[in-house]
DNA sequence: CGGCGCTGTGAATACGTATGCCCTGCGCTG
DNA sequence: CAGCGCAGGGCATACGTATTCACAGCGCCG
């Protein structure tokens, strides 16, 4: 609207010819206002275009019908480029905002920076929505001190990895990892390497790890440490780690790699040594990223319902606003298979 | 922070034995605070974790800080899925209001929905930047609205469009469909179809079809119409109209999508009919979406510069909002040769 | 040595909404 | 017919900040 004529809500009860409160009162439904009176002033409000100033309204309330959503990860190199994976999210959490009646503040942190504290205390939001891979030791710290303040929030991550801090929605990443190993088994694969941190650097990252391992263990096979790489998830550093991997010289069938991303770089590295995938070796990703039907070969991967994810993120924060006590909650994985394997 | 006890500038004031509007004044580094004052004020502010309330802040200055982003498209089956290309402004624009000191408010919505009032009047957001591809003929009715609100935005898309209605940033997409055309001339290629709107449906798309021509026109050719099929954009659409073009049975060589996740479905509808890419048919797409350097084969397309874009979005919008009078800007589209042609 | 201007700060207030409390009138009951 | 209850709506105020104005003290110049 122009500066020069805000509507106000006693602009309306002026031509309504009530008083400012009734307005109010009006607008939002309160039955205290004869239904005749209502329905004039929700007229009068429609034509003069009148929208309730959300700064006054915030600061009356206490609340800003806004949730904060908080994309963070590692200090990498290539700013700008948000995770695939979490960005796929964000359509559905958009969704569930606007069905909720809350706006989203959007905002892209690195995980090094102090973007914990800011939002709650300034009242910009009433919770935050946290996503991102990040250190868990860096990550650790910023949960704890937003549970500290008491703050609204809900986080993607890993559940079994919870720690007690916060509320935790995650896909079940051991099953996911388990299905990879038992579909590699399956295909005849034995030697299977692991591209991707399996310390707690990443516990969604370690928990593909042990679920692979379980499967191996299953098959009677173990995890041979040698076939592990550490990579951080970015395509770039799966095709740094694929390279390493290669580099040493230990035979292996097939290639876990612990996100997409990371597939992809390995998927470049594969090329470039000339191992032919799946031939020489089979290649399976996690997070089915849209980008993961595209590759050469399609990439078999482990499918997070991203979409179902957004609105139980949201659904969960909204509830916790409310003052409800919420839950953490696991989703399945699905095993999408494709030519890669 | 709990809601409890919500630190206020009262408090700090208190503690520093100093008056409210000395601590308002101290924190917004106004000169007339004395630097020991200032000091002693900011030590405190910061040890009892103070943040200025954004709501009353607001409503006190009369300006929310705060920008509103809204992606929309044409009303299409599969929701809550954000064309990629814009998604990929997404990271450069978070970046820049972050530098600007501006958050931002995300929001998606279908083109034919009221989204269009809302932000600017009830003082949610001090601008807008819309960024989307829609029936023209709907979202000229909504941009003019904005104008006539006097509303601050800025949008990305066809400045030769423009039509005089708000600030246009976008890229020069009739060089970039010449471009394409010179491309494909030099490769010998010389029966190109169209697959996408050429109308005014979407301005772009004209342009790019434009350049088309214009580089046909340059050669002796002229663009065959049999050779065009609409498609709005979408990677469905895309496949869809791929299969009515092959259906025609008109000859061609080459296909232009006018936008890669167009390609995006051309390619799957030509790798259907048997038709190889290069080979039979060379393929080239519009945007350079992170997809597509990994189709099978890699599409050559037109990049738009989308970080640059992000930011140039931003600090317009940014500029505007202070009062400068703000000019459409054309960006380059650059030519990326990968395998498809 | 008195007044003037400057520096630093306090007092008062406005931004627009939402809500607790009070008041008025009308209908109904005893 | 008096009193009571309730529906409908007005009055006053609070939310926390930022700004305008007023004012006190001090140094300095004439």
């Amino acid at each position: 609207m122009a500066l020069s004529d805000k509507v106000t809500s006693f602009d309306i009860a002026a031509l309504a010819g009530v008083s400012q409160p009734t307005v109010s009162r009006a607008l939002r439904g309160d039955k205290t206002v004869s239904a005749a009176t209502r329905l004039r002033i929700e007229a009068i409000a429609r034509q003069l275009n009148y929208k309730v100033d959300r700064a006054a309204s915030s600061l009356r309330k206490g609340e800003a019908r806004t949730l904060a959503l908080l994309f963070f990860e590692d200090p990498l190199p290539d700013d700008s480029h948000i995770n695939p994976f979490f960005l796929s999210m964000l359509g559905s959490i958009l969704k569930t905002c606007a069905l909720r009646g809350y706006d989203l503040l959007t905002s892209f942190q690195q995980l090094s920076a102090d973007w914990h504290v800011d939002y709650a205390d300034s009242r910009k939001a009433d919770g935050l929505i946290l996503l991102g891979y990040g250190d868990w030791q860096l990550y650790r710290a910023r949960v704890e001190q937003l549970v500290g303040q008491k703050t609204r929030f809900v986080r993607y991550g890993s559940v079994a990895a919870s720690g007690g801090l916060g509320t935790v929605i995650g896909c079940d990443n051991r099953a996911g990892g388990a299905a990879v190993g038992r579909h590699l088994i399956e295909r005849r694969r034995r030697r299977v390497a692991f591209v991707g941190e399996a310390s707690d650097h990443y516990p969604e990252f370690r928990d593909r790890y042990r679920g692979l391992a379980d499967a191996l263990r299953e098959a009677g096979l173990a995890a041979d440490p040698g076939l592990h790489v550490d990579a951080l998830s970015s395509e770039q550093a799966g095709y740094e780690a694929t390279q390493r991997l290669i580099a040493r010289g230990i035979g292996f069938d097939s290639l876990f790699a612990a996100s997409d991303l990371i597939a992809l770089g390995a998927l470049r590295a594969l090329d470039e040594a000339g191992l032919v995938v799946p031939r020489a070796v089979s290649v399976v990703g996690f997070d089915d990223i849209p980008a993961a039907s595209l590759t050469r070969p399609p990439l078999t991967t482990v499918a997070q319902d991203y979409a179902r994810a957004g609105a139980v993120l949201v659904d969960t924060l909204v509830r916790q606003i409310a003052g409800e006590a919420t839950d953490h909650l696991t989703l399945p994985a699905t095993l999408v298979v494709r030519a890669s394997t």
